[in-house]
DNA sequence: AAGTGGTCTAGACCACCGT
DNA sequence: CGGTGGTCTAGACCACTTG
């Protein structure tokens, strides 16, 4: 039925530089669908049946597509049911972007209390690691995150102004799950991967109320650049989080 | 010429916990392959149509096996070439387990500089990490990493001594490349992956003289343990980082 | 030119999930 | 049972490296 929406590219006679395999042509057709909102997050996309009659391909060229945007957390594959478009609303991706961890495995009850979000307008670091022009529309969260009701990470977080519009305080307060669940269901940004900086700072006055920890103690400082498609950094957050009974979890692969 | 060694398992009337695809039990055996030392590091595998004689299975599904080995950098593909089983002792694969990086991403000179080895007993702590007996020997060893020539991280290493016997400070310094590469090529003990947890400190007495920092003043406490096949975890490690012109990089996917 | 990994296809069959 | 993803095969051809 429909035209080949690949074959231009299929024979690519170009020798090599730019040489692209047909499955991650087929990838990045399918990474526009996600942006564009044909696919939701939560969704089920077409079966691989079906997207192979809709990019004449074979089943296998498609496999290998998803195959990689699986690895790279943009979809989810589930045996018998189809795939799926990943979603931050699901529990289970909760911890995809928070490595902090109890020292005693026990995971207690987590509570996030933003305290402030407010209009600013970018400074130069901001501007900077955003990529937006200095002066513009930055919207800034405060929050502080409770273990068991302990405070344990005080969080400033930056986001690009233009694209959080109307975002309040009163609409974190009432939100229940995630802050990236929230971006995503309600503004439609999605975070696909993240940068984090660790170092090791003292808590100033402020850090040291918020975290009730010693003035001067020592506090890990986490800062986050947040990418969504396109690798558009579109958050920037500086955590500092007291690691009296709990630690930053890595896994080197 | 050699009988099928994987056919007994493929076709697996196990309903369903024990199954098994047959690219993983090539993996297994691939494994097997590395941990006997029939393929050394940095030597070439046989090419993939070899191997799929040698199992007697496709290509298609010796691939399937490399394909997830290589994704756990125990093998490294190059195309035109062949696939390599990755060593340590590859430059390019150095930050493989240092997540360390200067603040403004020039990468100046590197110089470790072990000051101590020695053979002590297990601690319970060293003991329940290693998960080796009370007592038994460990290799300990101490150092220094420098960039620049300024002092940047103070490494505490504990050993299963078991598997490397034999290593004195002079050999340490005698060597050139890193750690993981003496072990590797040494002491035949390849690092698989690692798990790291990290916490900020407050600098000791000894911290603050080895890393000319002010006592007190906060480190980046980065504590790893390093697995070798079948999960077996051979190394730990405690190191206190200095961030003040580098911090800790990571990626979350 | 020969050898390696990399891509793509077409088709068969299996494991898992819902109805 | 039908539909989905998951495995496995055999074969053709492409891209890269080396001689």
């Amino acid at each position: 039925m429909s035209l080949d929406p690949v074959d231009p590219a299929r024979h690519m006679r170009t020798p090599s530089l730019t040489f692209s395999p047909l499955y991650r042509q087929i990838k990045e057709l399918m990474i526009k669908s996600l942006e564009a909102g044909e696919w939701r997050p939560g969704d089920a996309i077409p079966s691989e049946a079906e997207l192979a009659v809709r990019f004449n391909v074979s089943q296998g060229t498609v496999r290998k597509a998803i195959d990689e945007m699986a690895a790279e957390n943009m979809l989810v594959r589930r045996q018998g049911k189809g795939t799926f478009v990943a979603t931050h609303s699901d529990p289970r991706s909760f911890f995809r972007f928070l490595r902090l961890v109890p020292d005693n495995g026990e995971l207690g009850n987590y509570q996030s209390e933003p305290f402030a979000c407010q209009q600013i307008s970018a400074s130069p670091e901001v501007a900077a690691v955003l990529h937006i022009d200095l002066g513009s529309p930055v919207v800034k969260i405060e929050r502080v995150m409770r273990f068991d009701g302990k405070p344990v990470v005080f969080d400033e977080i930056f986001l690009v102004g233009e694209l959080f519009e109307g975002l309040s305080l009163e609409r974190l307060r009432a939100f229940e799950r995630s802050l990236y669940s929230l971006f995503e269901s309600v503004f439609g940004v999605r975070m696909i991967r993240a940068e984090e900086r660790l170092r090791a700072v003292e808590a100033d006055a402020r850090n040291a109320e918020l975290l009730t920890v010693e003035m001067g103690s020592p506090l890990l400082l986490v800062e986050r650049i947040a990418f969504t498609y396109g690798n558009k950094p579109v958050e920037w957050r500086r955590g500092y989080y007291a690691t009296r009974q709990h630690h930053y979890l890595n896994e080197l692969g």
